[in-house]
DNA sequence: TGGCGCGTGTCATCCGCGTGTCATCCGCGT
DNA sequence: ACGCGGATGACACGCGGATGACACGCGCCA
């Protein structure tokens, strides 16, 4: 789930970040109003956090705006101040939500959650290959009903090998897509991480999916011929 | 090779095309998002240099929207932002590289040379000869809807006689085909490796496409005379 | 603050398959 | 029937990949 944050009080915006992260959460901060708004353009975001006290553009008008581009991602808003009218303005300017400072972290994660949740039937990210089944949002991962843990890594290279069902993947494909870029010389990190992922979905299973193709890359196979 | 450049900074976008034309690709430039849509709509680019920041429709837009289309040319992203969220963001719209300002040209054209030669077998169209097809991307071949395994070399050696359906192949062709040394004295690799081909391809079937012409060389028939 | 555990990446080693050579067999053409 | 070109099966070597161990760094907890 990507979460944008749009907070400018740095120390805040620093713990939230982190608590949201550990939370399962892929989050980005954005610091005040015009980088919110170009940061939602630019990317889907699953769910907006959105203080309304922001530099250059407040969050208002960050939400109308977006409503007006008819971005309807869902948006949480944060304030310190809390009167009926403070409520009204702000859903009325386009949030789905309400969150008066000082909170509880425990509440935001909640809120967060029922806002997701609402969403959620929106969104069909559900990975299905062979039977396996990749749950990027939740980041669970299970085979033939049976689930798995996967580091983060290692979740990154199945969703990898997921979106290409049935494709090789060079080894320079997956290096320069789940490794930074400066890649030199030999490495076989990518050999080793492909054996750790055989480790958890193929090992304790009867058919084997990921495959060698010799002197090529990696498959995923969706089908056995 | 024709290139599509989108960069609003006109001097930059001058500069590029000098270079890139003075590379041998044949370059257009677009200084928008609308405009890089309609071009890379109206006309079948080699490659896309797309830069992120952009008037009207950014970049990332821009190149979620070409696959959304199912255009999936080659894109090389430029971005003078470099945090790992914009990586991520860059590639999850559907880009194959991504390249953070200032960079060298040399590093740009090195990059645009792999992006080119990565995706050649990509959009290499099937072959098909009989009930053959060669899928080079996929590395697959099948027979009559079944697949068929085979090793890299003999792979590359089944894709060179169906490039050449009909035609005779002497030895001497294929050995400077597949094998970089000059024919030198006496091997029989080509026999050997005919007669591999032919257990996987040939042995199984009733009908024989692999012929030989004595004296001559061999022929991977189409249809049968 | 130091110890502990986990995730990540490197390295050295092991193993099997693909590759190319050779010896031999086969069969077509003369 | 003979000879040559090609077919076929066996074999050894070396590369590409598999594998297990280890070293580092970071967060966590005492």
């Amino acid at each position: 789930m990507r979460l944008l944050m749009v907070e400018d009080n740095r120390r805040l915006s620093h713990v939230l970040k982190l608590s949201l992260t550990d939370a399962g959460y892929a989050v980005d901060a954005a610091y005040d109003g015009r980088e919110a708004l170009d940061l939602a353009a630019a990317a889907p975001y699953d769910a907006l956090i959105l203080d309304i006290m922001l530099p250059s553009i407040d969050g208002l008008a960050v939400c109308r705006t977006l409503r007006e581009r008819h971005v309807n991602v869902p948006v949480l808003m944060l304030t310190a101040r809390d009167t009926v009218a403070d409520r009204v303005r702000g859903l009325d300017s386009g949030a789905d939500d309400y969150l008066v400072k000082p909170f509880a972290l425990s509440e935001l994660l909640a809120r967060l959650r029922a806002l997701l949740r609402r969403d959620a039937p929106r969104r069909a990210a559900l990975l299905e290959v062979a039977d396996l089944r990749l749950d990027p949002a939740n980041h669970t991962v299970e085979r033939d009903e049976r689930p798995i843990e996967l580091t983060t890594k290692l979740f990154a290279l199945l969703e990898y090998f997921m979106r290409h069902p049935n494709q090789i993947l060079t080894r320079e494909m997956i290096e320069s897509h789940l490794w930074s870029y400066d890649y030199e010389g030999a490495s076989n990190v990518v050999d080793v991480y492909v054996r750790r992922l055989r480790c958890r979905i193929d090992d304790p299973f009867a058919t084997k999916l990921l495959e060698t193709v010799r002197g090529v890359g990696y498959r995923l196979r969706a089908t056995r011929p």
